[in-house]
DNA sequence: TGCGGGCTGTCATATGATTGTCATGAAACC
DNA sequence: GGTTTCATGACAATCATATGACAGCCCGCA
């Protein structure tokens, strides 16, 4: 799941020297001289950021941004603004038209790289921060906490997602590869008998409180987070 | 509820922008350009926070904001600041006049909503230079010390903030970049391991005190300031 | 102007927690 | 009883955080 970064440049010398960072730092990207073919290239995949100049030969950076944000389809898309140093002003107007950030250069790869991370992270939907509860077990994502009976648990980082998890979708069957699939994530080679030693970790964390019996081991099946 | 953001601002583009942003962001807003209107502004209509620009023509904006907390009906209104980059002195001045915050252009949309937030959530529960306090530490920020268990502790200045910001949000974790967003500003550009470096001078600083359990490691999270 | 001293951000290294895997024993199923 | 499936303890590799050191910077002071 890498992201894709569109990169629109008429410059081919910046033009590459971002494509190679941005390569460098695992993202896939595509490239772009003008407007015209940075529309087609959305047209055909929606980048999840876009690294866009100011200055480009057919238009303004601005003014693409502008037309990106009137369309549905692609208001969303981040955009990071590249502007020369002086151009003060430019930096105001495109961050009017809908940019979240702007970069300066000549800038840094690092500083680059920080600048996109961060916003793809916010871009990032919030994981849910709601607390989670079930008789006996009390959850929070923003605390970072587990209360069972009172008492606070201590769960490692993999027990914390796996409880979570287990907590918003109980009284269901899971097989080891559907918790690897959701809890690991989509793409993770993990051997299936790893799920059990974390269960095992789980349950172990679970029991001071006397709620391990919370997790169900389905022979044959997978495991259930299950009040019954 | 929707926060009511009076704008104080002469030229008319970055008046736009920031009156923009604003709605944008789901608060109300009123505009002004200068001094005169303003006034007026706010005796028809007490705005929850005012965006104020340095350089006004009728007025300064600092004289504006002396005028503003000398009234009791306006003493309590959130203000922040805008500066252009290079009036580093002003910002000293337009925060002993009582502004909340300053903000120097060019901003990110970002940094300004983060900022407005910031100020609006700080004076929630209370001004922000209201003395904080949690069992074993008050931290005041007006005379920017910080008391632990009696004894006067030494912060450096990031430390401080870090500490304060901690306070006013307990027991909930936040990451690095977090932080770094949070204390050191939105458009700062700094290793997230440096969060490290400064969590671990503040626990310094608070361990003669034996305070320095409060600011707790979440492994693979961040970091968290909780009393449990 | 030059000189400490405090603060900052960064790095390299030390420390410790977490992870995935395996071997083995226990339990359930036929 | 034999086979399959799961539980459990141990362990090495990996990863995240803690920590100490350091160089640059800013500021006050001589």
């Amino acid at each position: 799941m890498t992201a894709n970064i569109l990169i629109v440049e008429d410059e081919p010398a910046i033009q590459e020297l971002l494509a190679f960072n941005v390569n460098q730092c695992g993202f896939r990207s595509s490239q772009a001289f003008d407007m015209v073919n940075a529309a087609k290239l959305i047209k055909s995949e929606l980048p999840d950021l876009i690294l866009l100049d100011w200055m480009l030969p057919d238009s303004t950076g601005v003014e693409f941004a502008r037309r990106l944000r009137a369309d549905k389809r692609t208001r969303n898309i981040p955009i990071i603004m590249l502007t020369a140093r002086s151009e003060e002003r430019d930096k105001i107007i495109g961050l009017e038209a809908g940019a979240d950030d702007y970069i300066t250069k000549p800038f840094s790869p690092r500083e680059l790289m920080a600048r996109i991370r961060a916003v793809l992270r916010r871009r990032q939907p919030q994981i849910s921060e709601e607390t989670v509860s079930v008789p006996g077990i009390e959850l929070s994502p923003a605390t970072h906490r587990v209360t069972a009976n009172g008492m606070v648990l201590e769960l490692g980082p993999t027990e914390f997602r796996i409880l979570h998890f287990f907590m918003t979708h109980p009284e269901r069957v899971y097989s080891r590869s559907q918790l690897l699939d959701q809890v690991w994530g989509d793409h993770v080679f993990v051997e299936e008998r790893t799920v059990d030693v974390h269960i095992r970790r789980l349950r172990q964390a679970l029991e001071p409180s006397g709620q391990d019996f919370l997790v169900q081991t389905v022979r044959g099946s997978g495991y259930r987070f299950s009040s019954i």
